[in-house]
DNA sequence: AGACCCGGACGCG
DNA sequence: CGCGTCCGGGTCT
């Protein structure tokens, strides 16, 4: 468990139910200037539902990946849990823009 | 040191 | 709008 994971999940823990945030959006909570690294942080997910990993999505609102996979069950997987949660996606993209996080640019 | 990785910005068709 | 391309930071080998 690196010091950089656990930024990444403090910051994802304050996202509440029904939202979301881009990794862009993280990446700046952590002070990251690469988004990737974050995506990277969050493969592994190490507590499943505490870190909700699955509210994190790509900054041209698509999905994004999950477990390691850009589509598949696993992505599936991700969009059922955020229809769960009132996040619904058509298309490959999010419904309402509205539900995203939106993070101050430092 | 090199390769890999759940993105992002930019340019082009 | 949908590619294709380069870029970046962090971690693993």
């Amino acid at each position: 468990m690196t010091d950089f994971q656990k930024r990444v999940y403090a910051a994802l823990r304050a996202v509440p139910r029904g939202a979301v945030v881009t990794y862009a959006g993280l990446a700046r909570m952590v002070a990251c200037g690469s988004c990737r690294a974050v995506g990277q942080a969050l493969r592994m997910n190490p507590h499943a539902p505490r870190v909700p990993c699955h509210r994190v999505i790509a900054s041209d609102l698509s999905i994004g990946g999950y477990q390691g996979a850009k589509d598949g069950a696993r992505v599936r997987k991700k969009l059922a849990l955020l229809a769960a949660e009132g996040v619904h996606f058509a298309h490959g993209r999010l419904l309402d823009p509205r539900r995203v996080l939106v993070v101050p640019t430092r």
